[in-house]
DNA sequence: TCTACGAACTGATCTTGGTCAACAAATGTA
DNA sequence: TACATTTGTTGACCAAGATCAGTTCGTAGA
């Protein structure tokens, strides 16, 4: 099945850290200048059921993915045969791009549900950008903001304790549930605890306690997978650096547009 | 003092995690079908004293840094007036792409000692490449790079004990004197111990102890800034996943010459 | 329904590394 | 030279979070 997919660089207005997303894929309707030409990258959209793999570490790299809908895990092997969970990407989410400098994936990436996902040969992208310099300047930004983003997790991962890494988790999921129309407060978490302390650099254990804890301290109420936030003040004292980042990306893509 | 400045994207093959860098800026005689086109780019190449600022964090972006000599800190501010230091540059690195998305720098940058710095009007580069593929392709994979290594960062510093993170840090800094013709096991560090601590994630006080243990180990020898690797086979079993990291970058730029 | 297995939760220890404090060495200043 | 200030080292203690162990819950398969 191939359909034309249009790129939208107005975006949604993304704002968040963690989100790690910008809509820069979506079946939009309303016309723009660089709609017409973007047109010409033929996508194929396609289904992923849980547990299959967009790519394999060691891949070579030949497609730049973008997730639709749906939830994707990307992790690496550290070592012996230790999964390290690399990053929990949602709706809006490019793929793939630390690949263009090796040729080859440096990590795996998985869907951790049913997933529609847009997948852009990279050869073809870089060939019709070079003609058209909108197309470029997305590819520069969306890296940069990936760069930007990483940074922040960077500081967030080496300096926090443990409640505020999780808090920032959460805060970042709830940004982006917002800015996509769905509820900021109440939505299902489709990665499992053991992938969220290992993404956090935590023990399972000690995120579990932190759940509890939260919800005793009437942050939150958890139910398994599914989260609701009570308190986004108390969340965001424990996530200092949060506001500040989320504040970032407010300003993202306006030069663009 | 303006020069013209040519860019080498053959590149002096950068192989090396944490080694941040790739020698894309050098004054280089040889040759190369790209050469004529880039130096159409006039760079300004600055001297930078120890403590002066390339940028702030905040300033408006317009121009790309490039160290020819010398070493830069970045770092920003968390939350309160804590400093955070993101990052230890030496020369052939990129700074400030984290900016291209936002328009401007998210953190700020200060020479360390003497430094000589390449500087790029961005515009200016970001015009050229639209008529000029190679140097498209040049920044994608820079900014691919940036990416791949900060993944790399980041699960070194969320997952690995204090000993490892040290034993990177030097095994990094090693690679990247190695190559470019310089002693990899013996040289300075113009990075004070409290910004070693800070890169790192580690209080002051470890630091200085790891320094200690690992002289008393035989893995290496200290004597305040200067340091000479004894046992770098030691300090590969400490820090693992440098290898496997090491290994991708010898792949890197082989695509593009 | 029973059983089995994995995911999640909770409690009891132990370890790593942070904090506090004192001191030493190096650098800067009158 | 004496003194002050910054930078680095070392020791004693403490706390955050990892590890180990046991239990509960939820889902899948017979």
């Amino acid at each position: 099945m191939k359909t034309h997919t249009l790129i939208d660089i107005s975006g949604g207005q993304s704002g968040c850290h963690n989100c790690h997303l910008f809509d820069y894929c979506r079946p939009v309707g309303k016309s723009r200048q660089e709609m017409q030409l973007l047109e010409k990258i033929t996508i194929r959209n396609h289904k992923y059921e849980r547990g299959d793999h967009l790519f394999l570490a060691n891949d070579n790299f030949n497609t730049v993915f973008i997730i639709r809908s749906g939830s994707v895990k990307t992790y690496s092997y550290i070592q012996d045969g230790e999964e390290q969970v690399t990053g929990y990407h949602l709706a809006g989410k490019l793929l793939g791009l630390d690949a263009i400098g090796t040729g080859y994936h440096s990590q795996s990436a998985v869907a951790l549900e049913t997933c529609s996902i847009c997948e852009i040969p990279f050869a073809k992208l870089e060939h019709i950008s070079m003609h058209h310099p909108q197309l470029q300047q997305i590819l520069l930004h969306v890296m940069s903001d990936e760069i930007r983003e990483d940074h922040y997790q960077l500081t967030l991962l080496s300096r926090m304790p443990a409640a505020s890494r999780l808090a920032g988790f959460l805060l970042g999921l709830s940004c982006h549930f917002q800015q996509r129309g769905y509820s900021g407060t109440n939505f299902n978490l489709s990665l499992s605890r053991h992938d969220i302390a290992n993404l956090l650099g935590l023990a399972v254990e000690t995120v579990s306690r932190l759940f509890t804890q939260f919800q005793e301290e009437g942050l939150l109420i958890v139910d398994r997978k599914h989260i609701i936030l009570n308190d986004m003040q108390g969340l965001m004292k424990l996530s200092p650096g949060h506001a500040e980042f989320a504040r970032q990306h407010q300003t993202v893509h306006k030069r663009v547009s």
